[in-house]
DNA sequence: TGCATATATGTACATATATTTATATTAATA
DNA sequence: TATTAATATAAATATATGTACATATATGCA
């Protein structure tokens, strides 16, 4: 019984996908956004990075689909996109809590 | 209620742990292990890679822990470490296939 | 021991990417 | 309309990383 074995262009775009995943500073933003909406000047001052380094990880977020969000005046709030981000998010932490 | 936020070590091995998944070739070799153990030997003809790069590869998968690896004379079987990698691997191709 | 096979390592190079600084855009409000 | 606040974009730079090629190591066997 075999696996099912993705396509190349299901591969690129998986790849894509969760190398998203793989940074610092976007995964800190993810956490921060486990507890709900939030805009990006609050973004910035909770993680204390420049607002251009947010906005620039957020396009990437948001381009890969890992974030939602809706403008509303002047502020752009930002939202988790679905459940598979939390989940994988869960799953990753008890992978590197798991003694080795 | 706010979510567990992980502190700074776990970021960056969480980071590291999740960008494992984000390079295509890596990928591939994950889901030729889902059916089961394969020596380098067999993963490289199986994907048409230099054994050189697929060794680099298992290299970064050993370290990150998503794959073990058992020797046996010449030879060196590989195998995915645990439930969670193919875990993320369903996981990730459920939100690619997914409408936007 | 000598040789072939299987796998790993090291180096070099090209490419990708995260951050900083500066600037642009957009919207609210005085 | 002028100004301020919030966010996005652009350019520059430094760092990281994937691949190819050459070489090393290790094991089995004649």
């Amino acid at each position: 019984m075999h696996e099912y074995i993705p396509v190349d262009e299901e591969i690129i775009d998986l790849a894509a996908f969760l190398k998203t995943f793989g940074d610092p500073t976007r995964l800190r933003i993810l956490f921060l956004l486990l507890d709900g909406e939030q805009n990006v000047h609050d973004i910035s001052t909770a993680l204390e990075l420049q607002q251009p380094t947010i906005s620039h990880q957020l396009k990437i977020l948001r381009h890969l689909r890992l974030v939602r969000y809706r403008k509303e005046g002047r502020s752009v709030w930002y939202s988790l996109n679905d459940e598979h981000i939390a989940k994988i998010l869960t799953i990753g932490m008890e992978h590197i809590q798991e003694p080795s």
